[in-house]
DNA sequence: CTTGGAATGTCAACAAGGCTGACGTATTCT
DNA sequence: AGAATACGTCAGCCTTGTTGACATTCCAAG
């Protein structure tokens, strides 16, 4: 497994367990520099990173309900309630019921809350900015590549759910 | 800022707000993916994502000290210690007494430590192996070289020391 | 030799944020 | 009318992070 054998005319030295653990390990190290802007915003403010998350796919799916944002987010009613109930009551989202269906709630950003989004956004937003600037318009293309076929086909729907329409 | 002005001569369109919070989300979504495998066998033994980490980097670097684990992996003494402890009691990590400094502690994978790494790394390896297959050679170097750019600086010493000598 | 500081371990307490299970309520569908 | 759905909530548990305090062991400088 270690030497990879040619399958097709290319090359497959990409292949070794050599290269595929130090993706494994950039991974790893890049995500931490990923979520490090963000948690200091959010940790002087007394919130952590599931509230950071809930912001931010609220913002991008206004009136989204609380079923859509659990399967979104991977994570349960009760552990998301918990996270909406602080925003609700801090008054950064605003839960209103359904007009065809009442029992949805639909989530949206308060202006305050639209400001904390944009806050986190934009601190997020410049390191990813200088790695792709660092990196090149190339490199950008293989890195949102190489993600994408990461993922689990019920994630990766809902990634292009949220890219295509936006 | 939604619409970079050219500043070099090349084309910038890849640095809007837009294709920055597509890389953002795919780091998300990506990352969950990323964690799937590993988690799952895990859960199964009554592990965590902690003990992965800590696992993962004693295989890396045999014979490291606690120390060097703690910068790292980024927590503190106390928290990894408590990950350790379990791990030694269970018989997966030994952790022996340093011949020049007697402080220091320098801990190694036993064979059935050994064991579940490569259960560990078989799973994430095989993801990634997916992902890197999908993707083609060119977009795995643009890939890491987003990932790197993307790391707070001492953790991308980290990931070179770790990289540069295995 | 003594003492200061470094490396490690441990205890306690706490918080965030996952989870399951159970229950209640309103609403909608069949 | 009854079943299913969407949501909220309470209770309890787990992992994994944090601080703070304190003991031990050892190296190294004075």
């Amino acid at each position: 497994m270690q030497n990879q054998r040619i399958e097709t005319g290319q090359n497959l030295l990409f292949l070794t367990d050599d290269q595929l653990r130090k993706g494994i390990e950039a991974m790893f190290f890049a995500y931490r520099g990923f979520t490090a802007d963000p948690d200091r915003i959010l940790s002087a403010q007394g919130y952590g990173r599931a509230h950071h998350r809930a912001i931010h796919f609220i913002h991008r799916s206004p009136g989204t309900t609380v079923n859509n944002l659990m399967s979104i987010l991977g994570v349960t009613k009760q552990s998301l309630n918990r996270v909406l109930r602080t925003l609700i009551a801090d008054g950064l989202v605003l839960s209103r019921v359904g007009d065809r269906d009442k029992r949805e709630r639909h989530l949206t950003l308060t202006d305050a809350g639209a400001a904390l989004e944009r806050a986190l956004s934009d601190a997020q937003r410049d390191r990813m900015r200088a790695a792709y600037r660092a990196a090149g318009p190339a490199a950008v293309a293989g890195f949102r590549r190489v993600l994408e076929a990461m993922m689990d086909d019920d994630l990766r729907r809902h990634y292009h759910a949220l890219t295509e329409r936006g």
